[in-house]
DNA sequence: TTGACATGCAACTAATAAGTTGCATATAAT
DNA sequence: ATTATATGCAACTTATTAGTTGCATGTCAA
């Protein structure tokens, strides 16, 4: 059973450092943190460090919409869309 | 033409009282502010003054979320879900 | 026109959250 | 083993925002 915590999601959200994130995260199937970063440093010409990332990281996943499991010396990273089905149900449709 | 500001959008939603407050707008066509103040303190127990309330419209209005006009002594307050169509679109589906 | 009612505006406080710095730990490669 | 690489953890600072108080404005009814 999954745990539904819309406030949670809906905050992690709010935040347009996460929604960039989620962004990139929605182009390929799994990234490192350490890829990320650079990504959202190089390409997306954001002042952020890595752990203001990893805090990011952390939001995200206690809503439930990243998971991560730490592969050697990596930790990989993937976008999970399942909390973001149901999301606006009541107000719409 | 439509503005998309999608980040006013999500700043919007990521608070738990502004949600309650669509909820109740998604109810009945319109409300007024009064109507709108006495039902979420008594309703839904929120501790909160009416101008608190209208700050949280202000930032929903903001946003397109949603929209008011002065009828006489009240303001008419009611739901707009344009911005929520297409709000997960290049997430989801 | 006077009083009651509904709202608007602005300054302030308090809580939350973004982002940083500094250091520790774990793995890979040489 | 030792060094470089990738990450984890915690305290701190700063920025943002939720919420309040106090007063002003506008409208309706008597």
């Amino acid at each position: 059973m999954i745990k539904d915590n819309r406030d949670a999601v809906f905050k992690a959200l709010g935040d347009p450092t996460r929604r960039i994130i989620l962004d990139e995260l929605a182009e390929r199937s799994e990234m490192t943190l350490f890829e990320l970063t650079t990504r959202l440093i190089m390409k997306h010409n954001l002042s952020i460090t890595r752990q203001g990332i990893a805090k990011h990281l952390a939001v995200l996943e206690e809503a439930g919409l990243v998971q991560s499991v730490r592969r050697g010396k990596y930790r990989m990273i993937r976008f999970n869309r399942e909390p973001l089905r149901d999301l606006l149900k009541g107000w719409l449709d």
